[in-house]
DNA sequence: CCCCAGGTCAGAC
DNA sequence: GTCTGACATGGG
């Protein structure tokens, strides 16, 4: 699916005056250059949405797909290292999402007290779009688990079950997020052994439900947005909230609106006065009152959160 | 000892 | 249909 027939609104523009690419090639590292405004990559990397990258002295290094990458924040551009050739650079741009124009998003939030201070708060936040299996086991494994946790364990699982992918010269060793089908041949008890506890039965049995293709996730994009949530409801360990992180962060479907316990918090707090609400009236809210970019609003205010109460 | 973490599920009403 | 507790593990 590509972003530009699912946006319908200004935000399918490219970014204005973006320039070109430039790449080249330094000491067995390729380079690229992104031009890029209004995008805090610090705060992107570390929002909760994807749990590989790392910050390394200045810059952050991860995988994307079965690529290494290490990229590093410039004034007005993202510079991405890579340790085999870069090609055109549609895997990167695809990921990191730097031609969306985020003001022409964030001009569709509700203009309230919150929402203003949301953005203020976290400006230059971005939404990735990340490999569909990945970002679906990934949030498996999320479920009453703290962010520093989740990424300990996906850690864990990539170098045990994962492949080793191509570092530059005398790098340490890094690893591709493990498929379905290998994650199937294993073990419950290896899977636990990544410290996943319960977690474990349910991302196998989503992983054998993936490899035998009961449910094929390339497919999904092609859907409207509540067919491929029933879809992906039919997965063990996946409920409304884990679909919707995949709907945002993998397929980039604008309205999905994950509420989780921050952003529930965020909801009532800054919108109900504090008093409790049942779910299903705060989902009906957030699809009423964010806007065509929900998904996005929502991630201002669960950085928001968290920033403003360690 | 307690409570909580980017929840989901089965079993009770 | 809604509500509750169990589910592993680690941090504060």
């Amino acid at each position: 699916m590509n972003w530009e027939t699912r946006m319908s609104s200004a935000a399918a523009r490219p970014e204005r005056c973006t320039p070109e690419p430039v790449s080249a090639t330094l000491a067995g590292l390729h380079q690229i250059r992104l031009p890029v405004q209004h995008y805090d990559l610090a705060t992107t990397l570390t929002s909760g949405q994807a749990f590989r990258w790392k910050l390394c002295g200045e810059s952050w290094e991860g995988a994307i797909d079965r690529r290494w990458v290490r990229l590093a924040a410039a004034e007005d551009s993202i510079l991405a290292e890579t340790a085999e050739p870069i090609g055109n650079g549609a895997w990167l741009e695809n990921y990191l999402q730097n031609r969306v124009d985020l003001e022409s998003i964030l001009a569709t939030f509700p203009d309230d007290g919150p929402m203003r201070a949301a953005v203020s708060a976290c400006f230059g936040l971005r939404l990735l779009r990340q490999d569909p299996w990945e970002c679906l086991a990934s949030f498996i494994l999320s479920s009453t688990k703290q962010i520093v946790q989740i990424e300990q364990i996906v850690a864990l699982l990539c170098e045990r079950f994962g492949e080793p992918v191509p570092v530059p010269p005398g790098h340490s060793p890094a690893y591709s997020f493990p498929t379905a089908d290998r994650l199937c041949a294993c073990a419950e008890s290896e899977l636990r052994s990544c410290k996943m506890g319960f977690r474990a039965a349910y991302l196998k049995g989503s992983a054998e439900m993936i490899a035998s293709s009961v449910i094929d996730l390339s497919k999904l994009s092609a859907l409207e947005i509540g067919e491929a949530r029933e879809s992906l409801l039919q997965l063990p360990g996946v409920g409304r909230k884990i679909a919707d992180c995949v709907l945002l962060f993998a397929y980039g479907f604008p309205k999905a609106f994950p509420i989780d316990v921050w952003v529930m918090k965020a909801l009532r707090r800054l919108y109900f006065r504090g008093r409790r609400v049942p779910l299903r009236r705060l989902q009906r809210f957030s699809d009423e009152h964010f806007g065509p970019f929900a998904g996005y609003a929502q991630q201002y205010l669960f950085h928001y959160m968290r920033r403003s109460e360690p």
